[in-house]
DNA sequence: CTGTCTGTAGCACAAATGGACTAGAACCAT
DNA sequence: ATGGTTCTAGTCCATTTGTGCTACAGACAG
């Protein structure tokens, strides 16, 4: 089954699998939700985009693994934003592809992972991502609590009110955040956030 | 041609329209810039994705068109955002084709198009848009000078450097900026100008 | 039990930000 | 030429932001 928002992606990912070989009925669902009123009967393998408007695939990951149980899952993304490799990882799913990858690098990956393996790029295990990984992981929970506020604009007296601590604390916090992130002001921070996809 | 970075997107592609009969020698470029590695003979019609790393699509349209004169640019987005549109048609694209669509409407476009007609979606003279293009036109040029500074997260003594201006200058530009987005402070100035696509 | 970390919050102070004025120079269009 | 817009820059003032400090309570690990 293929879940992803663009149909003209959709059909040639159909054509791929079809021509090399691998096909054999392949569903299409162009958001999670669509992909529930699929059975799991006759499903061997979810290719799920996390590019969608919408239920994120990201967070769509859980949700389809408790329906379709033991059925493996492979993210597809357009970008390879270390983050959602990891997290993509960490909620179970069963591979990554990228956009950019050949078709028949996708197809081996295919292949593999419905052998009971799983896939991942090889650089998730670089130093590079340990370094951007412990930006989002050297915040405490509080503190991205804050980010994400900080993030959408919000001035320290509105922090405050909708997190429900004062304003004083809120700047306890923003200092802190400023400080590991390396940034000089509010709006560095929510660049770097941004980039570092800390607050996605 | 097809220009595009995800190689996985470029093959479907090519099935696709190797399969409905508009076949014959379709070329891949991964980005602008080995685009311009061919000669504009034999090429009828180039397929370009917005969305690369690198030189942009949109800003990919202008050399690609002073140097494949007179053959037609179909942009292709995975995004809807309206002023993408915009931009490729002031641009001089000959079509916009989001990858949402089926693969049939993207075949009868390109039909339209190799024909020497203009293709772009109905709703791009709605009054929706006109409403949003006022936003990044209301801006005068010095102020997007300095909104460019400011969604890079420098302080006013900062651009002001930068833009040889006084301090207080920046501020009046500031004001105004802030006033014209709606935004009631800098953040907020930035999330805005990032979802306009105003800096882009 | 004793540090360490986290979250809370206060005070004080300097710097940055944003708004409300005025005002002159340059440019452009009627 | 007269009026509109833009860019420039000044003053003044209130608010916000960011940084030091101190302090206390709870959680957690050694």
């Amino acid at each position: 089954m293929i879940v992803d928002d663009h149909a003209l992606f959709r059909t040639g990912m159909k054509m791929i699998l079809t021509q090399l070989g691998e096909a054999g009925g392949i569903s299409e669902a162009c958001s999670i939700k669509e992909a529930f009123d699929f059975s799991q009967s006759g499903v061997d393998i979810i290719l799920l985009d996390i590019q969608m408007p919408g239920l994120n695939g990201i967070d769509g990951i859980k949700p389809i693994r408790d329906k379709f149980a033991k059925i493996p899952i492979v993210v597809l993304s357009a970008s390879s934003d270390i983050n959602d490799m990891q997290k993509a990882k960490e909620l179970g799913a069963a591979g990554f592809i990228n956009k950019a990858s050949l078709a028949e690098e996708m197809v081996s990956s295919i292949k593999l992972i419905l052998h009971g393996k799983t896939c991942f790029p090889d650089h998730l295990y670089s130093s590079e991502y340990n370094a951007k990984a412990s930006l989002g992981n050297a915040l405490t929970p509080r503190q991205i609590e804050v980010l994400i506020y900080l993030c959408e604009g919000k001035s320290n007296k509105l922090i405050a009110r909708e997190l429900e601590m004062s304003e004083n604390t809120v700047r306890v916090h923003v200092s802190a955040i400023l400080s590991t992130l390396g940034a000089v002001n509010r709006s560095e921070a929510i660049l770097i956030a941004q980039r570092e996809g800390i607050t996605s």
